[in-house]
DNA sequence: GTGATCGTTGCATATTTTGCAATGACCATT
DNA sequence: AATGGTCATTGCAAAATATGCAACGATCAC
């Protein structure tokens, strides 16, 4: 809609594929080299590139804070993470919050593991959509038409053996998931690993976000891990509750007197 | 430099703060809300943008990606990994890797404890830079007038009675580490927690980013800690010496063919 | 000292963005 | 059901803004 802005943002993934200088930069967007200039002193007045020491520049610090501060005044975040880390204090696992956007699912909050055998993951991460527990339950409250239509859209990487194979067996396992209300991961990501994850809604009901636990084969074995199923959805209802209190109605936000 | 570009990217602090509707953007703009709204579609295009089910736009899900990826395609974060586990594995508690970036120190990579009671941080997420042992050294290296200008510049909280308390304190501090080459934070930040620090160079000597190890007073003492001292130091210089042996010359990038 | 590479600047052109005002969608209230 | 209000959206003409060029300058290697 807007070139310039286009442009500028089109040099964000250029850059984190690693430091550029200024001629790849003008190549890649295919602009004269004084406009790929102008473009990158704007984004550096923003703190959004930094301009290394060898001249060549990358994306900057304040990206990260960005990113940092925008996740931690997430609504939800807020609301489950006290219910996040009383229930790793419990159980001691691994305990993941994540929410859905547009064809993507990201860790948007996680309490670590007190066992030293731990699962890799990184707050901001896009999850294994095909596969992970929470993506399932996520895209299961998606309208119908959506939903197949994003299962079509998605490529299916066979993790493991138990990976989901294509969209397909996919639409089912959501259906099923969509059913009991509940979900879990055996294995389907890593060999090793099981999650099981619940729904938090919003007061209308629908799935805002979802959380899980995870846990490595070598700690607990899936069964036992889904013993836990009681107590994890009886997290997320606490935390539905509060959210569904808190935010229901679109906040009704004030204006600013004129 | 380019009013369209910058008006964009000052839409994103403002959303970092938390959702906001198309006119509480215009108005922070000082635009007329259909500009707004063309660049708001613009951000959103990228991803940089969303906008959730109530309409109101927020931070999305591409910009935690973008600052992931460029993280994770810092030279010296792939280099310093492998060093950084290891000495994990040795010691066992949190190892930190930051670097230095306009008046911000930011951790770029973290290894978490073994121990249940761990250190607060985040990868990304600045670091108090008048305190923490990394920030210290990679302060301490830069050049002399501009050393006093940034230290003029912080802030200097009082996180804990052991904080630093003013600029003159923290420039004598820094000339006291700049000498020793290597830094330590006892209860500065957090009365608890104990930090000592080492720096990694580039070829040319300068300070390219700085390793810490952490650990709070339960685990060990100030005293323990500062005995990891020369492993700390060790792992450092074997970082530096990859380093400077990858990266030394400003890698000359090649030229796409025409 | 010389040549080459790459970043930087001033300027005229015209493309792109802007603000306006009108329309439309949606919600709450009576 | 109807009405009033809030807020998002669109087409258009005016003008401000970004663009590419070409010349300059800095820096580095040879």
């Amino acid at each position: 809609m807007s070139q310039t802005v286009d442009r500028a943002l089109s040099i964000l993934p250029l850059l984190a594929e690693g430091p550029a200088n200024l001629e790849q930069v003008a190549q890649r967007l295919d602009v004269h080299k004084s406009t790929a200039l102008r473009l990158l002193r704007t984004l550096h007045e923003h703190g959004i590139v930094y301009r290394q020491p060898d001249q060549r520049y990358r994306l900057g610090a304040r990206l990260f804070a960005l990113a940092q501060e925008a996740m931690e005044n997430l609504d939800i975040r807020g609301i489950a993470h006290p219910h996040l880390a009383e229930l790793n204090a419990a159980c001691g696992h691994t305990v993941h919050l994540a929410v859905y956007e547009e064809d993507e699912v990201l860790y948007i909050d996680k309490v670590e593991s007190r066992y030293p055998v731990r699962m890799y993951s990184r707050i901001g991460k896009p999850v294994a959509i095909t596969v992970a527990a929470v993506a399932k339950l996520l895209l299961s409250d998606l309208p119908e038409p959506e939903r197949r239509a994003v299962a079509e859209r998605l490529d299916y990487p066979r993790y493991t053996a138990r990976s989901t194979t294509d969209a397909a067996a996919f639409l089912t396992e959501l259906a099923k998931v969509r059913e009991q209300g509940w979900a879990t991961d055996l294995g389907g990501h890593e060999e090793s690993i099981n999650c099981v994850a619940a729904p938090i809604r919003d007061a209308s009901g629908r799935v805002a976000a979802a959380m899980s636990v995870s846990a490595p084969n070598v700690v607990v074995s899936a069964d036992e891990l889904l013993t836990l199923l009681p107590r994890v959805r009886r997290t997320a209802e606490a935390i539905s509750a509060e959210y569904a209190g808190r935010a229901s109605t679109p906040p009704r936000t004030e204006r600013a007197a004129p």
